[in-house]
RNA sequence: GGAGAGAUGGCAGAGUGGUUGAAUGCGGCGGUCUCGAAAACCGUUGUUCCGCUAUCGUGGAACCGGGGGUUCGAAUCCCCCUCUCUCCGCCA
């Protein structure tokens, strides 16, 4: 969330460039300054009551010790009326605090400067393309009855042991996908990233954290029996390691990589954008994510984008680079890049990663913060990247490396799957 | 799942109703000494909220796993919850 006292010292900034993200709700802006105010107030008051009520024990305390009982009884009255008044000050904090906390976690985070203004990912900007979309023969198949052709995938048999969305990788496909995870995350041990193998269900705070609950709780499968989620993302539970954690300054930035299953129950339109390996209730992703200095983590955002950049290089497939405009940023985000791989069958851009900054808008949320040099302390960055999200990045590469026999996989995966054409 | 023990500051570990935000040790930071370092010695060392202050600061409130209760006063007494450890059971 946004802190207080930013809103409070920018507004007219904050609206301004809220409205970018299409959000022109500016009455809850109002809403929030005057729930603050009054929480303010009250904790003085509160605080003043409570101050009063102490002398007194201190007071009564000595009182008898040196033996004045009567004395003492008579000031206990007054610390019981104090005491009254202090508990039911405290009860209209807490009301107002609630109140206050539910309006904050409904303002976005602001979008940074460069975010350009748009409603639908139709007026995302392409900032960058690389590589050829391949020519291929003369009855190229689309990814799906690649898989059926070549057993890669059976997704008849996962919609039996579980149902769409969850299929089953077979032979050459389940030692592909080992392969690719096992790439990404030896490319981003090789670049810096510590791995860590996080757990697949997170509790109700962390899901919080990173800003899943409390509003979009039903794009998460949930353990109801004992109040767990599975996690959409390993971001969750690799960010919320952090959580309530003030680090040194000397260790930003944190820079964390995880492989992990995701889970997402996010039902999607039909048709060819969701057929095959387009769109799934459980994938494989390699995530990464840092923790950063303010003052860097545009920089940060930076290295992230060329290590995702040199995987698809390394990957040899096309792809281009959007910046999300307004409209299709997330409501947590300041600035986003999505990667697209071409799929060159279905003649269609598929998105492999999404790269974001937070800026401090989950790190408020979580307190996750830092000693600078002065002792002071700051809210941290966070930001994450795939490096990769695995399904869409298979559907490419049996795209677009088809040949009317079978398919040849880059030469970087060769070491990992033991083979070099899948037939 | 059953039985028992426990949860205190970065860590270890005292503290069982009254100036205890909390002894002591370690660690961290600053200093003395040194060419430098180590050792030794001295000093310092938590978080959040509210106020005052241009700043260094400073006054107040809260926090000893979480929540509730008893009391003028709770780290300390009572209740509930959570978690950890040990033993047993089960088990990849």
């Amino acid at each position: 969330m946004l802190s207080i006292p930013f809103i409070r010292e920018n507004k007219s900034e904050v609206i301004k460039r809220l409205a970018i993200k299409n959000f022109n709700h500016t009455g809850l802006i109002e809403e929030v300054l005057q729930l603050d105010d009054r929480r303010r107030s009250i904790q003085r008051e509160s605080d003043e009551t409570l101050a009063e009520a102490n002398q007194l024990a201190k007071q009564i305390g000595v009182l008898y010790k040196s033996g004045k009982a009567q004395e003492a009884s008579a000031l206990k009255e007054s610390s019981v009326a104090l005491k009254e008044k202090a508990r039911k000050l405290n009860e209209e904090l807490e009301q107002v605090k609630n109140q206050l906390a539910d309006k904050m976690v409904e303002i976005p985070n602001l979008p940074h400067s460069s975010v350009p203004a748009g409603r639908t990912s139709d007026e995302n900007i392409c900032v960058y393309e690389e590589g050829n979309k391949p020519n291929l023969h003369e009855g190229a198949l689309p990814h799906w009855d690649l898989i059926t052709k070549y057993k890669l995938i059976d997704f008849e048999l996962g919609n039996k042991v579980t149902g769409a969305g969850f299929p089953i990788y077979t032979g050459k496909g389940a030692r592909l996908q080992r392969a690719l995870i096992n790439f990404f995350l030896d490319e981003a041990i090789a670049a810096g990233y510590h791995e860590v193998q996080p757990p697949l269900l997170v509790n109700e705070a962390s899901a919080y954290g990173t800003g899943q609950l409390p509003d979009k709780e039903g794009q998460m499968y949930t353990i109801g029996l004992d109040n767990l989620y599975l996690i959409p993302t390993a971001e969750v539970p690799v960010t919320n390691i952090f959580r309530d954690v003030i680090l040194a300054e000397s260790e930003l930035p944190v820079r964390t990589t995880a492989y992990s299953n995701c889970f997402r129950r996010e039902a999607g339109s039909w048709g060819k954008h969701v057929r095959g390996l387009n769109r799934l209730h459980q994938f494989d992703k390699v995530e990464i994510v840092e923790i950063a200095h303010p003052a860097q983590s545009y920089e940060v955002l930076e290295s992230m984008k060329t290590h995702v950049m040199k995987l698809l290089q390394k990957l040899k497939l096309p792809f281009r680079i959007l910046k999300l405009c307004g409209g299709d940023i997330s409501f947590t985000s300041a600035l986003t890049f999505d990667f697209e791989v071409y799929s060159a069958a279905q003649q269609m851009w598929l998105e492999v990663s999404s790269v974001s900054n937070f800026e401090a808008y989950q790190a408020n949320r979580m307190k996750l913060r830092f000693r600078d040099k002065e002792g002071n302390i700051q809210t941290a960055h966070t930001l994450n990247g795939s490096a990769l999200a695995l399904p869409r990045v298979v559907a490419a590469l049996l795209e677009n490396n088809q040949d009317a026999y079978g398919i040849n996989l880059p030469e970087v995966l060769h070491p990992y799957t033991g083979f070099a054409r899948i037939e």
